[in-house]
DNA sequence: TCCAAGTTTGACCAAATGGTCCAGATTTGA
DNA sequence: TCAAATCTGGACCATTTGGTCAAACTTGGA
């Protein structure tokens, strides 16, 4: 895949009529689901609030079903490695049949990674200056170990975009993760200014928490394979929550 | 790429003899590599100890290039994503030519994998329970950022092996990776013993230690975004190093 | 100088793959 | 019940790409 954005824009085919599906257009659609991360679901309730019919509720699970394998199939194989023809097969629909639903590789791959966005980001969730340090972070690396351990494969497919270069995330990370990157320094930094938390460096201290949990998906094979041990297993994830906690909130508490 | 080993495996096509290159096939090779980390060499001396000619000179210096190029680009798109014909034009070569040095696509990326080990698995050096912790762990996480800053690219090579699940390099894992784990995590537990540590859990204490200094190479587009330094940035590094020691030993020394 | 071995490349080939077409099946709404 | 709208998938196409071949070009040594 050249480049995603440029094909993803491109004049839809003459025939039948597609699914609404594509407003906005590559990175720009990216940072627009970044931004309305703590909004409201946007589910039904907007404009036309018919009831569902049987057809397009079984188009909305294939599409379900579509977007569900191509998030595993992109993350193992990555967005060159992956055949839509695997992907298809994957998600138990013929290829063209795929292709009616994502007008191409690159906007299923643009799909699959909003879809993954919110996700991502949300660990970093909020937290004040209100808050309790020990018990906000604590809470952040659970949360983020959780998200290591029920969805790795968003982990990696993020992952495997930053070892890219992040060519479709530079703008998110530019803007929205940012944005919330820095409020984020700035109430450790207040915490550190209260004297509630050691003097530590806010951006080193979050980057902490992000490698040392996001590590648990990313490299699961290097860790499986070195301790026999899974996120899965409920000891091994307990003990690995400690280890963690420990070795963050010792290194960062007064 | 489908199956490395297997396509790497086939007859030599008839035609002039090939450069003396391929001793040993896929991952047995790459297990073999991992052994001899820490073994002198295997520079000249050995065999046919005649003096390189120019053209030998010159071929090795090719190959040279290929193995550089094929690193940049391998690490940056992928074994998928990244074309011969790229890499052999990064490296000011022609396809054939490239291919006569490295007779497939897949020996090439094995032969940049076995290249980039040695230097992957050798900051977890050789530090002995008689060593004084603090200065064994800060000597290794120094040692794993320099790599971070001056080799990058394969430590997201190696990030990128483990997320496609690690078909290469399993036999490395659960091989000699896991030997000098293994060792590492007892001198961790001895320390522990001694009352030299806190106590901490010795796997997880590693683990930290390669996820906190990975991350500013593998997800350094990010840092990048986040902070707009860079490791290659002087006063960055070593204010990395600063954080990322405080915090592993902060939480780690009794 | 001449030759055999080694090196280089333009032209080519076959397979894989992203994407298109179209004809037929299925729903939906009137 | 019927026509319009929407789905579905087999056949097909163009491009990319890993890899081959044969012919031309270097180079080191007798």
């Amino acid at each position: 895949m050249a480049d995603p954005i440029a094909k993803t824009v491109k004049p839809l085919r003459g025939g039948a009529a597609r699914p609404a599906a594509k407003r906005g257009t590559g990175a720009r659609k990216l940072v627009k689901a970044a931004q309305s991360v703590g909004e409201a679901g946007d589910a039904a309730a907007a404009e036309g609030a018919r009831p569902p019919g049987r057809r397009e509720r079984a188009g909305e699970a294939r599409r379900a079903a579509i977007l569900k394998a191509a998030l595993a199939v992109f993350a193992r194989l990555g967005p060159d490695g992956a055949s839509v023809e695997a992907i298809a097969q994957a998600a138990g629909v013929s290829k063209p049949n795929l292709l009616y639903y994502y007008p191409s590789k690159d906007a299923l791959y643009l799909a699959v990674l909003e879809q993954g966005l919110a996700l991502w980001l949300s660990p970093l969730g909020r937290f004040t200056e209100a808050d309790d340090p020990a018990e906000a972070i604590g809470a952040l690396i659970a949360a983020k170990l959780e998200m290591s351990r029920d969805h790795p494969e968003v982990s990696r497919l993020f992952a495997l975009e930053m070892l890219r270069g992040a060519p479709l995330l530079k703008p998110v990370l530019a803007g929205p993760l940012k944005a919330v990157f820095d409020a984020k320094c700035a109430v450790v930094g207040a915490w550190v200014a209260a004297g509630k938390l050691a003097a530590v460096d806010p951006p080193h201290l979050i980057f902490a928490v992000w490698a040392l949990t996001q590590h648990y998906a990313d490299f699961a094979v290097q860790v499986r394979a070195l301790t026999g041990k899974t996120l899965t297993d409920r000891a091994f994830m307990e003990e690995t929550r400690d280890a963690v906690t420990a070795l963050v909130l010792r290194g960062a508490l007064p």
